[in-house]
DNA sequence: ACAGGCGGGACTACCCGTTAAT
DNA sequence: ATTAACGGGTAGTCCCGCCTGT
C-alpha cells in the first residue's frame, strides 16, 4: 500500500496529464482516494507546492533517468538513441499519444506562468540534453559519429524534435503521427554516422 | 479604427498568448478595451465561441497562408523552406520565444480538453503539412528532391520539429535555442537534396 | 428603497459593530438582504475594499460632521462641548453602550493589522481634534477659555477620554459607566473656563 | 528554561498583542515554539480555554498588582497616581504605543463576542477601580483630596481615560500622543487636591 | 449595439481540533 | 507527554454568463 503522500502525488500527476495543472482540482482528486482536504493541506500547503513536488519527485527522475545511461554507454551512441526512440514508439499507445508527454504538456502550460515550474522544467531539458551530448561526444572519440557536428546542439535538436513529435501526436490524436515523426528523426540520426 | 468585434478578437488573442486560453479572464480583457461585458457577450455567446473565432479568424489564416505559396512554387522547394525557416528565425525575438507559438500553445493546452479546438488545430496542421508535401512532391518531379523520401511524412516531420523548436525555446527562455534547433532542421533539409 | 450598494454598506457596517471587521462574514450578511455574492463582488472586489468604503462613506462623515460646527461656533465652546457630551449620553442606550463606538472598535481592532484602515482612522481622529482645537482657540480669543492651556493637546485629551468612555462602557456592559466617565470629563471641562 | 505550558501561554500572549485574539493562529505559534499541536491541545482543550488562561495568569495579575499598593499607601494618593502615570509614560516606547495596551485591546475585541472574556476583563477593571477608589477615599480622610468628589466615579474616570490614551496612541502610532493625553489627566488630577 | 447590475457556483486556502501511536 | 497524520467545515476570491434596460 502506498503511503498517503505518494498517493496524492500520483493521482494528481495523472489528473495533470488529462486537464493540465491549472485544470487539476486538487480537492476533487483526493476525494477520489477517500482522502480529505485536511490531509492534502497537511502535506502540501499550496497547489503550487504540490505541483513542484510532482515535477521534482515524479517527472524529473523519470526523464533524466531515461537518457542518463547514454553518458557511460560503450557502444555506438547512434544505435543507442535509435533503440531508445523505438522503445518510446513501442510504449506510446493510442491513448498515451492523446494525453501527450507530461513534460511537454507542463512546459507549454506553465513555463510562461510560473518561474518555479519553468526553472524545474528547464533543468530537466538541460540534463537530458547533457546526457545525449556526452554520449555523442564519446561517439565522436570512438569515430562512430561525424566530427563536424556540434554534440550539444545536435542533442538539443533531438530532444526538441522528440517533444515536437509528442505535441503533434496529441493534436492529431494518433500514434502513427508519432511514429512518422520518429522515423524522420531516425533518418536524421543516420546522417550523423561517420 | 477597428470595429468592436475585431478589437475583442485581437485583445483576447494577445491575452491567450500570455496566459493560455483558460487563463484568459474575460473581465480583464474587457476592462483593458474599455468596453463592457455586454458588448463581449453580444458578439460571442460563450467563451468557447470566442476561442473558436480566434482560431478560425486569426490563427488559421495566418498559419495556412504561410506555407500555401509553396504549393505553386516553381523553384527548389528545399531552398524555399530554408528561406521560410530563416524568416521565422528572424522574426523570433527574445520575447516572442518566451511567449511561444500561438498554434503550438493552443494545441498543447486545448487539444485534450475540447474537441472543437482539437479539430480546428488538427485541420491547420494538416493543411500546412499538405502544402509542404505538395511542394516536396513537385520538387521530386523536378529532380530537386530525392525520390526515396515520402513527401507527406517528411512534411509532418518538418512541421512537428518546427513546433518542437518553439516549445523548447519557450521553456529555455531564449531565442538561440530556437536557432539551434532550426539549424538542425536545415541540416536535415540538406540531406533531402538529390 | 436604498440601492444595492448602500444596502451592502449599511448591513456590513452593522455587522461590524457586532463582530468586528474580521468577524464579519460578508457573504452571510448580504444573504440576509437576499443579495448574492455576485452582487457583492460586483461592488467590492475584496473584503478590504468593502471595509475601506464603510470607513470612508459611513464612519468618517458621521464623526467629522459631529464636531465640525464647533469651528464656527460663536458662543462659549465649553458650553458647546458640554451640550455635545450630553447629546452623546442621551443617545447612548444600554444596547449602544454594549456595542461600543464604531470608530473606537475599529481603531483597536484594525489599526495594527492594516495600514489602510489605520491611516483612515487616524485622519478621522485628527479632524475631530482639529475642530475641537479651533473651537477652543476661538474661545481663548473671546476670553471664554483659559489662555494657559494648549488647545490642540486639550482637544486630544477630550477626544481620547471620550473614546475611553466608550471602551469602558462596552466591557462593563452598562450606560451608567459611560455617564460616570462623561461627568468626569465635564468636571475637567469646567476647569478650563476663565 | 520555561516549561511547555508557560511557553505556550507567553507566546500566545505576544501573538495576541500583534494580531488580536481572533488573529492568533495556533499553527503559527506552535511552529515558532517548535512544538506541535498535540502539545498545545494537551494543555488547552480549546483556543478559548487558552485565551482565558492568558487573561487569568498573565494579564489579570499584572494589572491588578499595578494599582493594588495604592490601597495601603500612607501618603497623598494624588502624588502616588501621578508617579504611576509617569511610570507608564516612561515604559511606553514607540513600539509599545503601537501595540496598545493588552487589556484594552482584549476588551474592545472580545467583550461583545464572548462572555467568559468579558466577565474576566470586567473584573480586572473593577479591581483596578476599587484600588484607586480606596486610595482616594483614604486621601479624603487625610484631607489630601477634596471631599466633594466621588472616589469611585473619579477612579473610573481615571482608569477609563488611561485606556483611552492607549487606544488613541495605538491609532496615531506615536507615544507623544500618549504623553499628551497623560498630561491632560495629570492636570485633572491636580484639580482634585484640597 | 451596447451598458452593467447581478446570479450562482466553484475552488483555493486556511484553520481548529481529533485521534492513533509512541 | 508528545507527535504527526488527518477530519471537516468555511471564508474569501473569482469568474462566466444572463438579463434588463436604453
Amino acid at each position: 500500500m502506498m503511503d498517503t503522500r505518494t498517493q496524492i502525488l500520483q493521482k494528481n500527476f495523472e489528473a495533470m496529464r488529462l486537464n493540465g495543472f491549472q485544470g487539476v482540482r486538487a480537492d476533487k482528486v483526493v476525494e477520489s482516494l477517500s482522502i480529505t482536504k485536511g490531509a492534502l493541506y497537511h502535506y502540501f500547503a499550496t497547489k503550487q507546492e504540490l505541483g513542484y513536488a510532482i515535477v521534482d519527485e515524479i517527472i524529473a527522475p523519470r526523464f533524466t533517468a531515461f537518457w542518463k545511461p547514454l553518458e557511460n554507454y560503450g557502444g555506438n551512441p547512434i544505435d543507442y538513441i535509435k533503440t531508445k526512440f523505438h522503445e518510446l514508439s513501442a510504449i506510446c499507445t493510442e491513448n498515451e499519444a492523446k494525453l501527450g508527454c507530461p513534460l511537454n504538456n507542463l512546459m507549454q502550460e506553465m513555463s510562461p506562468l510560473d518561474d518555479g515550474f519553468r526553472e524545474r522544467l528547464q533543468s530537466i531539458i538541460t540534463q537530458m540534453q547533457q546526457s545525449v551530448a556526452i554520449g555523442l561526444k564519446n561517439g565522436q572519440k570512438k569515430k562512430f559519429v561525424r566530427k563536424d557536428i556540434d554534440p550539444t546542439k545536435t542533442a538539443l535538436f533531438l530532444i526538441s524534435s522528440l517533444e515536437g513529435a509528442y505535441g503533434i501526436a496529441k493534436t492529431l490524436q494518433n500514434r502513427t503521427a508519432f511514429e512518422t515523426v520518429m522515423s524522420g528523426l531516425v533518418d536524421y540520426l543516420e546522417t550523423l554516422r561517420t
